[in-house]
DNA sequence: ATCGGCCCTCCAATAGGTAC
DNA sequence: GTACCTATTGGAGGGCCGAT
């Protein structure tokens, strides 16, 4: 029985083509700025307030009267509303894959539990463990990962003893800056997982898993535990079958995730606080942190060991590489305060795990194996990671 | 391979909203 | 009020999906 992680990271990308690309819609989003009042008494008989009225928006003296009025004493501010009109378009913003049915998404986001490398690719799966995972037939992960594949969510094959290898096709995009076109991640705990597999019916999930994302939303800092949304905005997000009375039956069902109730057409969200997208970072962050430990532990009980002509495990070959070796210098153990692996693990929920060790064994090469000292050192791997960022646009 | 159930489409009836 | 249009509802039925 292959272990489980306790956490995975999803692309957001692939999770919302997963459920089904959003309608097309306009959102007018309201705002106060504060402007010049030029019906103030100062402004009246004022020279700059007439040539403001008179010249064009582009001329030089139309700017030039407005900084001269920005910093004129007498100036009178008055609150303005602007709306802006802004238009939502998923397909471009996320990209299209076929939608999924609920044992096909419940699938796709445990494969993200077994560890992935850093290419996405996961070895060695056994069906029948899937399908307990997912709670279901066999046959239906079969299906389903015919599925998965038909539609390039996964590419897969079996090899000679029945077990299954997989590659997450858009993995290495989840880690991908906003600037290069990464739409970022959702963290979700093993138990979360569970819970999502609790619910059975289609629409129910569809609508659950949008809520996780929109409490995710960057404006909410991942901290809200309630959520509004009026009916018709489930709806655009929804088959167009799924009318008002199928969308209030479907999320009259009990949820052991978030508490709903309805008020005319407005329906509200609370989800189980256990569950909030911040407190799930929290405790990723500390087992990141714990993981950080032991990974820093059994590296030192190998330094020894590599020093007199062992072989290193394959996990660490990053760190005693044979370029190390021609410095001639033996390996030095890595010691890190506290607040180093705290920087480190807070990185790790940002960048993945996998990324923050691969920038830790060039600070290791390039820094600790020289005796260089590493003042800020969550500064420096972030900006190792964020070169590396461009080095593989470059390439690309 | 087959069968049942659920997802989804289609349609008609009704309710609600706006212009005259 | 009437005419017209849109939104919503419920139901019938097709077909695909998932389970055996």
């Amino acid at each position: 029985m292959k272990c489980l992680d306790n956490f995975a990271n999803i692309g957001k990308s692939v999770i919302i083509q997963s459920l089904g690309i959003q309608k097309n819609y306009t959102e007018v989003i309201e705002s106060t700025v504060e402007t010049i009042d030029y019906n103030n008494a100062a402004c009246i008989n004022c020279k700059y307030k007439a040539v403001i009225e008179t010249f064009g928006k582009d001329s030089r003296a139309y700017s030039d009267a407005c900084s001269t009025c920005e910093h004129c004493p007498h100036k009178a501010l008055a609150h303005k509303n602007v709306y802006k009109k802004v238009y939502h378009n998923e397909k471009n913003r996320y990209g299209y894959r076929p939608m999924l049915k609920a044992n096909a998404i419940k699938l796709f986001m445990l494969l993200h539990f077994y560890h992935p490398d850093s290419n996405g690719i996961i070895r060695n799966l056994d069906a029948g463990e899937l399908a307990v995972n997912v709670g279901c037939n066999v046959r239906t992960i079969w299906n389903n990962l015919k599925t998965l594949q038909e539609y390039t969510y996964i590419s897969y094959s079996k090899n000679e003893y029945g077990l299954i290898n997989i590659l997450l096709n858009d993995y290495e995009n989840y880690y991908l800056p906003a600037n290069k076109g990464g739409r970022g991640f959702l963290v979700v705990s093993k138990e979360l997982y569970k819970r999502l597999c609790n619910i059975k019916s289609l629409v129910s999930l569809r609508i659950f898993i949008r809520e996780l994302l929109s409490l995710d939303a960057p404006e909410l800092k991942g901290q809200a535990s309630v959520d509004y949304k009026k009916i018709k905005e489930i709806r655009n997000l929804l088959p167009a079958y799924c009318k008002p009375s199928v969308i209030k039956e479907k999320l009259g069902q009990e949820s052991d995730i978030f508490i709903v109730s309805f008020k005319d057409d407005v329906v509200r969200f609370q989800i189980d606080t256990e569950f909030i997208p911040k407190n799930e970072k929290l405790r990723v962050h500390d087992e990141y942190a714990r993981t950080l430990e032991k990974f820093i532990w059994e590296f030192n009980q190998n330094v020894a060991y590599v020093n007199s002509g062992g072989i290193c495990p394959d996990y660490l070959n990053d760190f005693f590489s044979i370029k190390n070796k021609k410095s001639a210098a033996p390996f030095k153990p890595m010691l890190l305060t506290e607040i180093e692996i705290d920087d480190l693990a807070s990185l790790s929920v940002h960048y993945s795990y996998d990324i923050v060790v691969n920038a830790l064994s060039v600070v290791y090469r390039e820094y600790y194996m020289y005796q260089k000292t590493v003042n800020n050192l969550g500064g420096l791997v972030s900006t190792i990671i964020r070169s590396e960022f461009n080095k593989s646009k470059k390439a690309a």
